[in-house]
This record gives structure tokens, sequence and C-alpha cells, in this order.
DNA sequence: TTGAAAGCGCTACCAC
DNA sequence: GTGGTAGCGCTTTCAA
């Protein structure tokens, strides 16, 4: 029992083979009286088209490659957000995702261009110096940078703007009279791993602070789970000065809870002792005790963007290309974790 | 600039294009000179075949599709690890995952098998009565069910013992001496939504309790993040008989963590005052505070031995079949978050 | 407005 | 051990 080809719905509709390929596709004008006669068989045989036969015809797989950050580094559940959200624009638009692991490193990129596996690839999780980046530079297959390298040779790139994150982190706590920030900075493993993300975020959080006149710190790499976080936060209280109004930048948005937990079992109230801004997601945020003060750049909106980067190259509409570094505004969401204007 | 095809390397190599295709697949004796020359021929022009094309071809597309539950029902960092290993095995086999979004229902299973786009699938989050199990018990596409739901049809389905995990659990409790049992019941959206795992395990462990003549009781569901997990305690301790060993059982990985903070706000220490017992991940119950005592199923252990089954049924060797309904032992590991016998 | 037919790049049969 | 060649099921010219 194999499955009934284009051929079968063009006899059993009583036209040829390629009425009935016309008729799916729209490329040319058919009566309604033949439209009607394909629509009828298709729908009698539930015919579906063979993908592979499509894609070798036309040159086109209808399918977006995916390179995701799986492998040691999978940074918990941030991730989930972006593949949810490509999965969703990509149905919308017909296309089907196929998920490549980043382990691989370049290797999966020259395989699913190599192979015309997809039409296009999205590849999260960049680093500011990334082998892969020079490759996807040179494949025929269009490829999308979710973060934006040290040399983007060109490939378009979709972050959140992580300058204006710091920038609004940072100012909020000098607009609140605070004396002094501390910014905790990544785990080790994402510093060493060079994530493009790091530095776009401390460096112009360190130049506004010294803008504003606010001494500013950077901590040691703060790792993963409740035992890095408890770390970090008895660092950051042992080096507290009497008096003084302290606020707390969170950049690593899977340190956010972690910290919040620490502070509160150590009987510091935040927002009321020192204060946290968090760069995380307003669902993260809100769900925090209390809920926490953040720079959000959702997932979503990000992953939305890119895919939409990558259906303009895939073709290109009269409206004008989308901006090759393409950065969204974050926004500053005040909740209870900053102390009040005294 | 279009990409080299075997006829190029056939050109380069001096032989021809079925021989070519012949030292890629090993599937015919191959002088040791001419496997020389055509690999060099592929390293030269560095060709990779075409899949659509080998696809058409061969009936053979080398892709696993994975249905995961995103969607509104997304159950945040437990899908993680599933879709990772998943992606791992099949890369292990040469093979690519195309992902799937349940949302779609069983128009996205239609649409994987009609359109040949991958050669087996992989179905999580199975209800009890899913509407497509049946769709996927007649796809000429072999399909794998992660969970078991009422009426397999004949699918294979892998899967965690849940009824196991349960005994284990009750059992511990029993054994050391308890009084009386909670069992922290699923959110109203899981509950609702049928899934087939709630009650594989509340349904034996309320067996087992009477077995055990343990008085056990189920909570109303208990939703999701901090306010779900503070109600869900508040009320256990609220009816709390004064000088009871009572223990809670928490089969739902995602509210473990959130229950102990709960308790532990409130002053009451788990190990000490109560017990508790989670059904979730390793990783995820060291990590908690006190370590807690757990029933793990790895969702690594599981995703691998479903697409062991899948490679199976994909090309079946001489060993036996897989088991159709395969069930992995879960363990128990005792840490910190059970009272020593008294 | 429609049909016939030439490929797309590969696999696998049949021949030598 | 190797080569020739007929498809796989679709899209897209070219012709009518």
């Amino acid at each position: 029992m194999t499955a009934f080809t284009s051929k079968d719905v063009a006899r059993l509709a009583g036209v040829s083979q390629s009425t009935v390929s016309y008729v799916m596709s729209g490329k040319r004008p058919i009566s309604e009286e033949t439209r009607r006669r394909v629509h009828d068989a298709i729908e009698r045989l539930t015919y579906q088209p063979n993908a592979g036969a499509r894609a070798l015809a036309s040159q086109r797989t209808n399918v977006v490659g995916l390179v995701v950050p799986f492998g040691p580094s999978a940074d918990g559940a941030g991730l989930l957000p972006f593949i949810e959200s490509i999965a969703f624009s990509a149905r919308a638009q017909d296309y089907e995702v196929l998920l490549v692991t980043a382990d691989e490193g370049s290797a999966g990129l020259r395989r699913l261009a190599g192979r015309s596996l997809c039409d296009g690839i999205l590849m999260m999780d960049i680093q500011t110096e990334d082998e892969r980046v020079p490759v996807a530079a040179t494949l025929r297959t269009p490829v999308i940078l979710i973060g934006v390298p040290a040399e983007p040779q060109g490939l378009h790139c979709v972050d959140m703007d992580f300058a204006q994150a710091a920038r609004l982190a940072i100012g909020e706590l000098a607009d609140t009279g605070h004396d002094r920030v501390v910014i905790l900075q990544h785990p080790t493993e994402v510093v060493q791993r060079d994530l493009n993300y790091v530095d776009r975020f401390l460096g112009p959080a360190v130049a506004v602070a010294a803008d504003r006149r606010l001494p500013c710190r950077v901590t040691e790499p703060v790792e993963r789970g409740r035992a890095g976080a408890n770390r970090a936060v008895d660092q950051v209280l042992a080096d507290r000065i009497p008096g003084e109004r302290l606020g707390l930048v969170v950049p690593n948005a899977n340190a956010v809870q972690p910290v919040l937990q620490a502070l509160n079992a150590r009987g510091v109230a935040p927002g009321r002792d020192l204060s946290v801004i968090g760069v995380c997601m307003d669902a993260w945020a809100e769900n925090c005790e209390p809920p926490v003060t953040n720079v959000s750049g959702e997932a979503r909106d990000v992953s939305r963007r890119a895919m939409q980067t990558l259906f303009w190259l895939l073709d290109p509409t009269p409206t004008g290309p989308p901006p090759v570094v393409d950065l969204l505004e974050p926004r500053l969401t005040r909740r209870e974790s900053v102390m009040p204007i005294p």
C-alpha cells in the first residue's frame, strides 16, 4: 500500500499532472471547474505531495534548520521559548523545523547546507569569536544569527539590545539614588565560552555607571544553581558598607531566582535592604519573591523577528530589507525589588 | 554557483555514477583503488549527497519526526532533556530530527507521514485517551509513544514504570514508619488534559498504601509556580494531626522545588518535621534544600530507549523485537528529606 | 486555460 | 568489480 501521487490525482480528476501542480501552487490561472475537480480528487485520495520530490524539483525544501545549544552547555529552561516560538513561526509559513545540536559545530551547518536539508538556518548562542560564523558566511544557504559576534561577516543578526538593557538597569539604580552597583557575572562556563551577550551587556553597563558617577563592580562568575548563588550573595553581603544603598544587577536570567532565594534566606529583603534588577523574561520576574524589577528581552520577540528576517531573505518582497544587525528594544518593568527614592 | 552532484564526483574519479553511490552506501564490494579515487573526488569537491534526491530514490529520508508538547501546556524545563537526548541518539545513527508541535494534533502526524518527511515518529505527552493514537496506528510510518495510552493499538510505548515508582515511594514511607501519606496532585491543566502518567502513578500509589494500611489522601490539583505550592503546603500543614509522622509525595517534578521552598519558608524542615519524596530527575533532587529523596525516571534513558525501538523498527535485526510496552525501572535514592525510623 | 515532457540528483536493478 | 539506465514524484518550461 504505497501512497498516492499527483499522477493519481490527475487521473482521477481527468487532468494532467502539471495542472494538479498548478492548482496546488497557484502559479497559473486555473478555471473554476478544473480547480474544483482537482481539489475533489485531492480530498478523495487524501493526497499529500512528497516532500523529497518537491524539494528535488523545486530546489525548495520548506524547512528551516535550527542550531540549538544543547550539549554540556544547555542552559536550562531559557531555551524552550526560543524553540517554541520558532516552531510556531515556521508552521505559520508552512515550514518545518529541523533541529541540529550546536555540539556539532560547523559540521552541522555544512551538512544542512550541503545536503540541501533546509532553505535557511537559524543559529543561537553565538560566541563573540565563533568558528561557525565564517563558515556560515560562505554557505549558499542563508544563515541568521541570534546574537551578535565580533564580525558578523555580512550575516543578519537579531537579538535583544543588551547595551540598552544595561543603560536601563544602571540608569534605574542611579535614578533611585543608589550609592553603588554590583553586577553578578555569568557562570564561568558562559564567560569562557565567550558568549557574545556577556560583554555586550557588561561593557555598556560599566560605561553608564561611570557616566553617572556610580561606583560599579563586577563579581567573579556566579556558578549555576543554588550553591553558586549562595556563595555570590555571601560575598556581596560581606562587602557591604553599613548604611549604603546597594544595587545588584543580575544579567544571567537563570541566576535571578536563586539569588533572591539566597537573599531571603539571609534575612535580607530586596526592595528594603538593597535593590535587585534582573535581566530575564517578565514571566520569571513576576514569579519571584518579591516580584523583581527586570529588564526584559522576550525570547519570543527575538525569535519571531529572526524568522521574519529569514523569510524575507527566502523571498525578498518590495518592502525594504531588514536591518543587518537588528536589536530589539528591551523594556524595564518596575516591581518590588528596588528600594524607592529615600 | 550550484552544488556538486554525484555525477561530478563520478566524472572526476573516472567512474560511473552508480559506483559513486555504491562507494558511499557500501552496498556492494568495491576495489580498493576505486574506492580511493572516489573518496578523493568527494573530498576535493566537498561533495554531499542531496537529501531530497536520496529520499526520493531510496524511500528513506533519514529523518525522525519528534512531536513535542509545546503550546500553552509546555511544561517547563522537563522537556529539554528529552529533546536533547533524542537529538543525540538520532545524530549517532545519522538521522536528522524534525520538530513538530503537539498543538497541531493529528494533523502534524498526517503531514509527517503523508509527505514522507520522515521515516519514523516519536510522540510525547500522550493522553490516556488520545485522538492521535488511532491516527498514528493507521500510518505507514512507524510511531513510538513516549507514554502509555489506554489503548496503544499495537503501537510501541516506552516510558518510566510509574506503577513501580509509586510502589517505591509509598513503600519507603511505609518502611520508615509513617502514619499517613498525602500525594500532591498534578496541576489542573495536566489532570484535565488526561495525561497518561497521572493515573499510572496515582492508581498504584493508592493501592499500595491501602495494602500497607497507610492512610493516604490525594490533594486538589497543585497549580504551577510558587503560588500553587504555597497554597497546597498551607492546606497540608493545616490538616496535620499533632504528633503524626506525615509523608508527602510529589509526583509532579516541577512542583518539587516550590514545595520544598514553601515548607522551608514556613519553618517546617523536611526530614525532621515531615517527609517528602519527589518524582523527578536526580539532578533536580540533589539541588534542593535539603536534597530530596526521589524516585527517578531519567528522561535520557527513556528517550534513548525510544530511539532504539524506533531504529529497530526501521531495520529489524536478527535480535528479537523490543517489547511493545517497554517500562523502565525507576530508582529510589535516599537523601535528606525523609525522616529516619524513630 | 491546459497538456506533454524534460529534468531535479539519487538508488538499485540488470547487464557484462 | 563495474557501468548503463530506468525510475522515484514533483515542478516548470515549451507548445498548443
